[in-house]
DNA sequence: TGATTTTATCATGTCTTTATGATAAATTCC
DNA sequence: GGAATTTATCATAAAGACATGATAAAATCA
């Protein structure tokens, strides 16, 4: 609905971090295994992440992946810009380049109010509210 | 950011019958042009509009698309469900297929009140608000 | 140093979305 | 009936999303 299979194994996969990447560095191998997404599929996701400055790489025995903020203050927003550049900024519904308040689609005024809480969603969201929230429900 | 180029299309297009197809239908030509998208990608869309029963067509001179329903009686997800049938529908933002109140992903509650508001939107604007809206707003 | 492990990079392939252009079928109007 | 108009259908193609497999480069550790 809101994101791409990319994005979705990215969240995935940078929850999985949270929840088990606080000692050491996991392994693309591990992290695929534990989500059941395709390994090199997530390599590639992976390596965009560290390109964009949110996890943290290194090769060889006792490498892998880590977060390099804190969860709190990682939000969805900064966490999947990187992936779904795209999908995440705010667009005219009708997809109208020129929309603007000066300049209104007809759907403006009620899509701006509900793309107003899409936004607000991902800005203010973190992976730490999530890793939280998993830990209440079990 | 919710709609694909297609979902778009149609609700321009969608927008504009209900704007000015009340007497007579509209052609493909006449529709694609206003909107400047691509005539025979736009032609497209529109015949499956037809076939889920949103339209009605005509051939020859004489021919063209009009609405079946009042934009008033229209909503945006009655609309659009014939063109994003996947995207529309609701879904877990991960892209668990098991998601639910009681095998719940770390975002389920976050994600369930937001993903409520937009099923929302869709599914109690309709074309003849947006119709009025413009109105209002020119 | 050499074997092993792991990420980084490259080559390739399939499917879906977004188109373009041509032909067939139906309708109107003379 | 015949010419013109318009939707319906078909064939094709370019670009991106999704995915697989192989090789290169770097790090560990014996």
């Amino acid at each position: 609905m809101l994101l791409s299979k990319s994005g979705e194994y990215a969240l995935q996969a940078l929850l999985h971090l949270a929840e088990y990447g606080g000692e050491r560095p996991l392994r693309t191998a591990e992290i695929a295994e534990a989500l059941d997404v395709p390994r090199n599929y997530l390599s590639k996701i992976l390596h965009q992440l560290v390109v964009a400055g949110i996890l943290d790489s290194a090769r060889g025995p006792r490498g892998g992946f880590q977060l390099i903020e804190r969860p709190e203050d990682l939000t969805l927003a900064d966490a999947l810009r990187p992936i779904e550049s795209n999908r995440l900024a705010p667009r005219c519904l009708m997809g109208r380049d020129t929309c603007s308040d000066a300049d209104p689609c007809a759907a403006h005024t009620r899509w701006q109010e509900l793309s107003g809480h899409i936004t607000d969603f991902l800005g203010t969201t973190t992976l730490g509210d999530l890793v939280h929230d998993r830990a209440r429900s079990s």
